[in-house]
DNA sequence: GTCTATATTCGGATAGAC
DNA sequence: GTCTATCCGAATATAGAC
């Protein structure tokens, strides 16, 4: 029963009305663009100038949509994780947790593989005076909490577990962007060593089938 | 029966004498300073300005030893390679081949995480123009024939396994630099990390035990 | 919000005397 | 080899009119 509530409004405080959604729609076109230039001349060497002349705009006014070239990144880097959360909804678990681990690597492994500069900024500490803003914190722990799902799910539950299974994405990660960036040199391994992942933990704990306790895991790093 | 022969000789043509060696000096000298204003700024944003203060020179005088700022990151590629080498040197491998490749990685995994931005020079590829010259791919290969010597001398003859042996010491390093510099979250698993992936090796060629086969895996990669 | 114009700083690299 | 002086370009960021 709300009638006529986008039209003729009169509110005046901070009305999210088409102003505001042009606007944002502009920050995603800048971004955008940025990750074009970015694969081109590569991560650190954006320019202002040129990232405004691609989107129509002059090099001053870009200020009206970020604050710094700090300010850039950081909305790239949501983006990007944006990007990688959205590639996971779209391929839910699969009913055994161990194949629905080794594919969730997989899906890592491919993503990184897929833009170069997107890893550097999602994963390397790379650009000199680049922190991701406690914002873009948040969006990273979306990503995080399905890793972790995805361990508890083949029943681990300690942290020491946890750390060698991301040293184990980040490993096949970086060796299948930087050294065959388009083959799957080492995405085809994901299996064999997940497998192998989940070989070791069996062996550790005895054989009890306890595969869905949910203990927390703690957040920190990876 | 060798008389005389480094005090006196009359050559011409390329004389190893004392101008060379205060040439090659300074040389060394001024790849240290760049480490130093690496680890200080970060190692995109070494200024040749800076750099040549530092070293008691002026700006353009750099330019007798380093025909571009290029030319300065390839010397530091090759230095940073040769105290790997170094390291390596100083720790001959048990003779265990398990524990030899244990020590191995350990060995990388502090070597990578004493120095971030050199992890950086040496295994990510992040400097926008830079390429590794001949000479310095030259020096990158003494070291990753170590690591193929410890794993052919637990039995890895195939690239399969060798790959995800990289994968392996990528991920722990990586992990160490970015998510515990100065700690040892993940050094502490890599004997388990390890352990674990000689198990699967044996897993897969039946159990027997010849872990002498010298054949030779390509270099490619990694 | 967008523009013109400009401030400011800094970068790498070169010329040419000594 | 080292210097002074300078070139030339590029960068981010700001001021202020519209």
């Amino acid at each position: 029963m709300s009638d006529r509530d986008s039209s003729d409004e009169v509110v005046a405080d901070p009305p999210p009305d088409r102003r505001r959604l042009r606007h944002e729609a502009k920050c995603a076109a800048i971004v955008a663009e940025a990750w074009e230039l970015a694969r081109r001349d590569g991560l650190a060497v954006i320019s202002l100038r040129d990232l405004a002349e691609r989107v129509d705009l002059r090099q001053p006014s870009l200020y009206a949509y970020f604050d710094s070239k700090l300010a850039l990144y950081d909305a790239m880097f949501i983006d990007g994780y944006r990007q990688l959360l959205e590639l996971m909804a779209q391929h839910p678990p699969a009913d055994d947790p161990r194949e629905a681990l080794v594919e969730f690597v997989e899906l890592c492994v491919r993503f990184s593989s897929e833009d170069t500069v997107r890893h550097q900024l999602l994963f390397q500490r790379t650009i000199p005076g680049f922190r991701p803003s406690p914002e873009a914190r948040e969006v990273t722990l979306g990503f995080l909490e399905i890793g972790w799902q995805r361990l508890m799910d083949v029943g681990v539950t300690d942290v020491a577990s946890s750390d060698i299974f991301t040293a184990l994405v980040a490993g096949f990660t970086h060796q299948q962007v930087f050294h065959d960036p388009r083959g799957d040199r080492w995405l085809r391994h994901v299996r064999r060593a997940v497998e192998m992942f989940v070989a070791d933990l069996e062996g550790r704990s005895p054989p009890r089938r306890r595969a869905d306790q949910l203990r927390h895991l703690r957040p920190r790093g990876a």
